[in-house]
Formats: C-alpha cells, structure tokens, sequence
DNA sequence: AGCACGCCGACT
DNA sequence: GTCGGCGTGCTC
C-alpha cells in the first residue's frame, strides 16, 4: 500500500492555494506527519520547494503515474499539531488569507525567509574573456545576455531581483549562463546567537479573598472539565499577576500547558522575574529581539515537553503545546494583539478559536476592558469576573482636570496649567517623583515654512516628515531619510522651523520652569540603544531622576512606589484621530496613567490636561468608572453601527498606479453591491488616510454588517470573485475585519 | 511564483 | 533559421 501526503507548496499565489499530492518514500514513513515541513520538487524543472504536509491518504486523488516523490524532510521542521493546522484554516476563513500565509504564521520554521531576497548573481571568469564573449553576444544580437555581461563587468555581484527586473534578464537565461559556467548563483547565509536564562525560585503569594473567588471560578469549571472564556476586569493593583499564577499552577498540576500573552511593551525584566521566581526553568519567554532560529529552538522545546509556560506576544499564541489547558491574555485590551500582516488576525479570537479546537479555557484579564470584550461579557460570551479593589486597599489617585482653554483665557499659554504647577512645585518640594505623560499622536514634530505654509511631506508617501534631534527629517512610514533644509524648497524663505517632537518640548519647558529638577525623557530617541529602555525605568526607579516625561511606552504597568502625581498633557489629541475606538483608546490610556499614581504608601495625585474637559471619556476616567464609560461608549457604537454591536470589513487596495488601485477598488464595490446582501452597507470607495506609501497607492472600502458572518461570507465572495475573474493588472487585495488603527 | 511553450518580429 | 520579447497555461 502506498501512502499520499496532501502538501501545501510555500509560494504565496492564490492559484497555488490549494493541496497537491505526493508520495511518501518509505524511507520517511516514520517521519511524515501532518504539520511537518517537507521538500518536495515541484513545476515543470522539478525544483526544489518547500511545503507543508496538511494530511496523510493512502488513496491517490490524481493520476498515480504523475505523482512525484517527497523529496526530503525540510531541514529544521517541527511537526505541529494538526490542531495548529485546523487554527491555520479558521484564520484563513476568518480574516482572508491563503492557507500558505495562514500556516507560515502557525507552524514555527527555521529557515531564513530572506535567503532568496539575497540571491546574488556573480560573474566567475576573468575578465578578458568576459569581454571576448560580450564582443560575441553583441555581433549576434543576443541583447538579453550582452546586457548582462556588461553589468556583471561594471559591478562583478548583482542581486537577483536587480538582474530580472531593471535588468529585464529572463531567469533562463541566466540558467543558460550558469550552465556555460560564465556566472554563479550565490546565496549568503547568517548565524544566530542564543541568549541566556535566568532561574530563581521563590514561595508563592497567598491570595486574598477577592483573587481567590476569581481563581476559583475558573478552576472549578476546570475541574468539572467545562472550559470557557472568562473576563477578568481588575482595576489596576488589584493583583491580576497572582489570579494568573495560581491558575497557571492548577493547570500545569493537571500535566497540562498555558500560555501566556502579553503586549510586547510589557514585557519588562520584572514580568520575567515574576513568572521564573514562581515556575523556574518550566518557562519559557518570546520577545522581539529572538531572531528566528531562537523563537524556533523555544517552540522546540515546547514541542518536547521541556516547558509547560510559554510567555510572549501575540505569536507566542502558537506555541506547539500537545496539551494545551490554559491561553491567558493579560491587558486583553492593548492594540499590539491585531496582527499587521495578511492574515490581520485578532489574538484574542484567535486564542479562543485554539482553546475551542483543545479543549481549553481562555481567560482575558484588563483594567480597562476592551469594548468588544465587555460586550461580550454583557451577551453571556464571555463569563465576567470583577475585582474591584486595589491589593491593601490602597485608595485610588485624587483626579483632577485643568480645562486648557480656561487657561488660555487666563493667558497661561505654557504647556502646563496652573494646578499642574502648582502641584509639580509641591512635590518636588518633598523630593516625590512625578510622571508626565504626553499623546504621541498629533504631536509629531513637522517641519513647515512659516512664509508660504508649505510643509515638508516625504516624497514617498503623503505624510509630513518629522524632525529628530540630529537634524534629520525621517518618515515614519517608510524610513525615508534627509537633512533638515535651512530654507523653504519652495518659496526659499529662511522662516523655515519645526515643531520639536512633543516629549522634547516637555523636557525643555521643565527645565526652564524648574532649573533644578531632573528630568528624565523616554521616547523613540532615548530609547535607541539595546538596554536603555529598562535603564531609564531603572534610573527612575532608583530615584536619580524625579520627573519621567515620556509616551505611551511608560504608562504600562510599572510600579514607581515614589511616584505621586500624574500630569497628562494634552489628554484629547487622539480623540481627534479619525477612527471610531478614538474614545475608548482615551479612556484606556487616562485610566492607565492615573494608576501609576499611589503605588507606594503615599497617596497619588492625577492632573489631566484637556481641551475637551466634559468628554464622556475624560469624565470617566477622571472618577476611574469603567461602567459608566462602557454605557456611553457602546450607546455611540449602536448608533453608528461600529464594532461589536455590528461587524466591520475593511479593504484595502494597494498599486503602483493610482488609476489600478481606484478601478479594483470599483469593481469589488460594484460586486459586493451586486450580491445583494440585505443589511449590508458599502462606505467608499475612497482614498485611504494616506494615501500613499512608499509610492503605492492605496484606496479603502468598508462594509458594515449586523451580524459579522455575513462579512466572512462576503470576504469569501470576494476571493473567489478574484480568483474567477482574471484580469491581468490588479490592485492587490488585503481584508481587515474591525481594523485597530485605519488603513 | 517560476517555468515551458508558442507565436511574432527583427536580424544573421 | 535563431533569438528576444511577451502572452498563456500548468504545476501533484
């Protein structure tokens, strides 16, 4: 009897989406399973290209003579579970993908993905008769070859991508001239290097009682082997950490594993410590700075059954656990878990989808709720848990907000209001520390000519330039660089400035407001080096600075026992950004910062800053009352039919030529309004907030349903639409469902 | 995505 | 005839 393996070829094209079937040697019978990585020849030349086994059949589904061999076992593969592969499938349905792009995010692989962007083509013959055989290729017209002996003469190493695009040097031919020996293909290779770990064990904290009935609930659903998805709102210091542990030790007890999500920005040295002081080298942690083969070599090790605890952002949710009993998402909230890249996946959703397909339970934990997720809660998805008080009853922050335009009027026209000053003077008198927070968003430093009002845009993509402190103008979108100019490019005015990026500014008005303060800055500049970030937080920590002026980036779950006031400047900036979770985002963010105040023994203080001082979101955060903003919040989303109450699809059309992407964009609205779907509603097509990036143009459609399967099926609608209809130059096509930051 | 095959036009 | 250029169609 033979046996078949249906295989998935790693080449992202919606034609090639689909299984095809190969042989299995019966030398690799053993080795061959669903979820492994296999080399298998494929096409007319029989190359070499890898692939994902999906299932094994031992009838053949295809003509047998055609069938060919696998090739080998891809080198530096873990066989995953097949329950991975099924989570690959539902991304795929849900968020609009291939099934290749859907499973390279699941299954963990090793190989560099950037060895065949840095193929190069070099020549390997002196130069002389180089020349001799370019004489010959010009006299006998072969234009493609002469072409590329020429260049190969100017420059010796070509990249591959140079070579058959500018170049316009078919593939064969340089086929051709490998054969004759004339030119070598050459791949580089790069290495990795590991990092240590640390190990420390420490008893665990008893919970109180309130943690405890949390704790509880969820383990003896557990235990009567029902699982579920929980909510875990705890207001800041109510000890989620502890609720986590202990159920993490309940599961691990029962021979199962969990995994733990946190956003990237939170996963500080002090998160590591807590989870390694508990459970020891029965952990494992995922950050960033892994290259591949390290997040792979962890994967590995879970995959053995050398850990049991997998701590990491959003991909750590594909940890190849056999026995997974527990996925916990802590700050469930936070925007990092929306994946950027085809498939856009939610992790939360996608966590539960796991947890569905193994049997296991996901508890989602925030201070501040998700709208979604509280909705959720609300229609008895999600079961609620509440801890409502603060570890030792520590009171929380007094709040305070200063209206900016009331300040104006008094002409106070510096960054800080009077109460902020006055407050900022006290503390410093008492030798507190103090934390200034400012909205990254609005606040970008761009250059404009105070003459003409011309500002300085890049010229890749339509957004301003941003000035940075050594002079350069930087893009942010696509790292476009220039020196700032010292005239107008346009009207040549010298009245040419820039705004200085916000946090900056700060650190200058505190200087001249407090000549002996120490302040200390955290942004994207400070932090450039590899351990600056936690230097910073630890120079805080340690008192050698009393004032911490920085973004987002320090309002994340850092205990400052010495801070006791909390100034927000400027706390409407992102309710001005054109998207609908602008208000939720604000409260998030208010309700954050104010808990960095009073961690210690000393009572905090919260001063926000605002223009827009009777915004519900502003009002509700200053009294720290999640319900009352969640009335109001979803009051709004009912309204304008905005997610959760009705689903959202958002398609985003990129191409190099604006006329492609606007026609594409054309032609799916007219289909979608075609398919007749009632209830539907089509917004656009229009151009994208930006426009343009990187000299790609792109266009935006959104659809708005009641009820958000009928999103799904319009998205599958579309695809296959696409796939059927072929026309040769087309928009490239992305699908969002219920987008975190606009296009 | 690659790669072959097939056709047209240009030049040996 | 031969080769480059380009469109079409298939890949287990």
């Amino acid at each position: 009897m033979a046996y078949y393996a249906n295989i998935i070829i790693d080449i992202s094209h919606e034609k090639l989406d689909r299984a095809f079937q190969y042989r299995i040697p019966e030398a690799l019978y053993a080795e061959i399973s669903p979820g492994v990585c296999v080399e298998v020849p494929f096409g007319k030349g029989n190359r070499i290209r890898r692939g994902f086994v999906l299932e094994i059949t031992d009838c053949a589904a295809y003509d047998p003579e055609k069938i060919k061999e696998i090739h080998a076992l891809a080198k530096g593969s873990v066989a995953v579970e097949t329950q991975l592969i099924a989570l690959a499938a539902w991304m795929r349905k849900h968020y609009g993908a291939t099934m290749n792009q859907a499973l390279k995010t699941v299954i963990p692989v090793k190989k560099k993905t950037k060895a065949r962007e840095k193929r190069m083509v070099c020549l390997c013959m002196e130069e002389s008769e180089a020349q001799k055989w370019l004489a010959i290729f010009q006299k006998k017209h072969y234009t493609a070859r002469a072409r590329l002996l020429e260049e190969l003469l100017q420059h010796k190493e070509l990249s591959y991508a140079l070579v058959t695009q500018k170049l316009h040097v078919a593939p064969n031919v340089i086929r051709a001239l490998e054969e004759k020996q004339m030119l070598r293909v050459e791949c580089e290779v790069e290495y990795r290097n590991p990092t240590g770990h640390l190990i420390c064990r420490k008893e665990p904290v008893a919970l109180n009682a309130m943690q405890r009935k949390a704790a509880d609930a969820v383990i003896s659903a557990m235990h009567q082997g029902v699982q579920g998805t929980y909510l875990l709102h705890g207001v800041t210091g109510s000890g989620k950490t502890e609720v986590y542990m202990e159920l993490i030790a309940d599961v691990v007890k029962a021979g199962k594993q969990a995994i733990v999500l946190i956003p990237e920005i939170a996963l500080t040295y002090q998160t590591v410590v807590r989870f390694c002081s508990r459970f020891g080298e029965r952990v494992s942690i995922l950050n960033s700075r892994l290259s591949q083969g390290e997040r792979y070599d962890q994967f590995l090790r879970a995959k053995n059954g050398g850990i049991d605890i997998m701590i990491g952002p959003r991909s750590a949710l594909f940890t190849p656990f056999s026995k997974l009993g527990l996925i916990i998402i802590d700050e469930e909230h936070e925007g990092s878990y929306k994946s950027e890249s085809v498939p856009k996946y939610h992790a939360r959703e996608t966590a539960i989808a796991r947890a569905k397909l193994a049997n296991a339970s996901v508890v989602l934990g925030s201070a501040t709720p998700s709208v979604d997720s509280y909705y959720k809660a609300m229609q008895g998805e999600y079961r609620l848990l509440r801890m409502q008080r603060r570890v030792a009853e520590k009171p929380l922050p007094i709040c305070h907000i200063t209206d900016l335009r009331e300040e104006l009027k008094n002409g106070n026209r510096s960054i800080f209001g009077r109460k902020l000053l006055a407050l900022m003077k006290e503390r410093l008198q008492k030798k507190q520390q103090i934390m200034l927070f400012l909205n990254r968003r609005g606040l970008m430093g761009f250059v404009s000519c105070r003459a003409c009002g011309t500002v300085i845009k890049c010229p890749h993509c339509d957004v301003s330039l941003s000035l940075h402190k050594d002079n350069r103008l930087r893009c942010h979108y696509c790292g476009y660089e220039e020196t700032a100019p010292s005239a107008c490019p346009f009207c040549g005015s010298s009245y040419i400035s820039g705004f200085s990026a916000g946090t900056q500014k700060i650190e200058e008005a505190v200087r001249k407001q407090f000549p002996d303060a120490k302040p200390i800055r955290m942004d994207f500049d400070t932090t450039r080096g590899k351990d600056s970030y936690e230097q910073i937080l630890s120079a805080f920590k340690n008192q050698e600075a009393d004032i911490l002026i920085g973004t987002q980036m320090i309002v994340k779950g850092h205990d400052f026992p010495n801070v006791t006031l909390v100034g927000v400047l400027a706390a409407d900036v992102s309710m001005y950004a054109a998207d609908y979770r602008a208000a939720e985002r604000t409260f998030q963010l208010l309700t954050q910062a104010a808990g960095r105040a009073g961690r210690g023994s000393l009572p905090g203080e919260v001063v926000i800053q605002t223009y827009n001082p009777q915004h519900y979101s502003i009002v509700t955060a200053k009294n720290q009352d999640y319900e009352a903003f969640y009335r109001q919040e979803i009051a709004v989303r009912k309204l304008l039919s905005y997610p959760p109450v009705s689903g959202l699809l958002l398609l985003l059309l990129t191409a190099k030529e604006e006329e492609t992407a606007m026609a594409t964009a054309e032609e799916l609205a007219a289909f979608a309004r075609g398919e007749q779907i009632v209830g539907l509603k089509i917004i656009g097509p229009a151009s994208a907030v930006v426009g343009r990036v990187d000299d790609v143009y792109r266009r935006v459609i959104y659809f708005k349903h009641s009820d958000s399967r009928c999103l799904v099926e319009l998205k599958d609608r579309m695809e296959g639409f696409l796939k059927e209809t072929e026309e040769k130059s087309r928009a490239a096509v992305t699908f969002d469902f219920n987008p975190m930051n606009g296009p």
